[in-house]
DNA sequence: AAGTTAATTTAACATTTGATAAATATATTA
DNA sequence: TAATATATTTATCAAATGTTAAATTAACTT
């Protein structure tokens, strides 16, 4: 039986018959509501998160403001890589901003594979090297671009984010208000 | 005839008498007079550096203006990851700001040790893991504070950099224009 | 040292974005 | 559906940053 996350590593890096196996049975399955934190903040990194479906967003609290880091959509690793890699508690929470179906794994276990499972280690590790790629390109995209600029990049990039998701949650991400948000959308109509 | 990379790597992950010296026969040394660049614009990154001496940058242009993506000191790792990792040329180029000693390793040789060296593999695995958590950090850095608190921020954490590097290349670093920087920093004496 | 270039500061004004509050629209719940 | 809470837009004014140009200072060259 083919497992759709699998499916998509494959395609991401080479797996042999028994890693594809090991690594399915560290995989779990949850369904989570709409809103629900899957991750706390003050927890420390210890699972990968993908999306089966729905949508997803990391956010922290900076001066009492709820500020989004990033949205995640189906496929998309999710992880903390700042508390992961440093080994503390990350003052990050990762939110489901839909009714979402989740597919998790421990990196604890995970980690224990890539001893006896190299192929394992390196499909993970191109992972993580192309969530590296993707927080560069980011910052690109924050330094010298105005708000206008940057909104029109995710209208790009991530539009179902623009259309299921509430613009207070965008404004942070675009590191702007809300108020201005929707000045610019008003300037666009 | 300890080397003081190696020596430095060695502290942030274990290596064996063999991988020492494996590791030790990819280390070139070259010295770089100010204002070089080390790697041009438009080359695909294959080398990893480091600098024994000096200062650098790496810089690209946005708009016809030069844009300083990030400082570099000593013992820091050097690398246009967005380009090492998606295997594409870069449009960024990394620049000696004073003279300099710089240690490099082509990407091809130290890649070829690691099916055998798997101490080697996690040694620069860790490092790219240490830039990829900084990363993320400026991120935050970049999206909420004002360019006040940003320049605060750089004086902590690159002091010398402040000292050293002329304002111009430090405006941009910031998101900001040259005069604003001036502004910034007239307020505080 | 004088002359030349480059770097930094200052000034004046324009534009963008923030802050606050009120108005409107949308979603949720009883 | 009505009532309530949430989300979004609009308006006003203040603050921060950008733009351009000129003045000053520092660095480099002959």
């Amino acid at each position: 039986m083919s497992h759709a996350l699998i499916t998509y590593f494959k395609q991401i890096s080479h797996l042999s018959e028994s890693s594809e196996e090991a690594l399915k049975a560290l995989i779990h399955t949850q369904s989570i509501p709409k809103n629900q934190d899957l991750q706390h903040i003050g927890q420390t990194c210890k699972t990968l998160y993908f999306l089966k479906s729905g949508l997803a967003r990391i956010y922290y609290f900076h001066d009492g403001n709820d500020v989004t880091e990033g949205f995640y959509e189906p496929f998309c690793l999710i992880a903390r890589a700042e508390s992961l890699f440093a080994g503390v508690p990350s003052k990050k929470a990762i939110q489901v901003l839909e009714d979402a179906e989740v597919w998790s794994i421990s990196t604890k276990d995970l980690f224990g594979l890539y001893d006896t499972h190299r192929d394992i280690e390196r499909l993970f590790t191109r992972l993580f090297e192309g969530a590296y790629v993707q927080t560069i390109q980011r910052i690109e995209n924050l330094q010298f671009h105005s708000a206008d600029e940057r909104y029109q990049l995710l209208a790009q990039e991530q539009p179902e984010v623009l259309r299921r998701v509430p613009l207070k949650y965008i404004a942070s991400y675009l590191g702007i208000t809300q108020v201005s948000l929707s000045r610019i959308r008003a300037k666009k109509s």
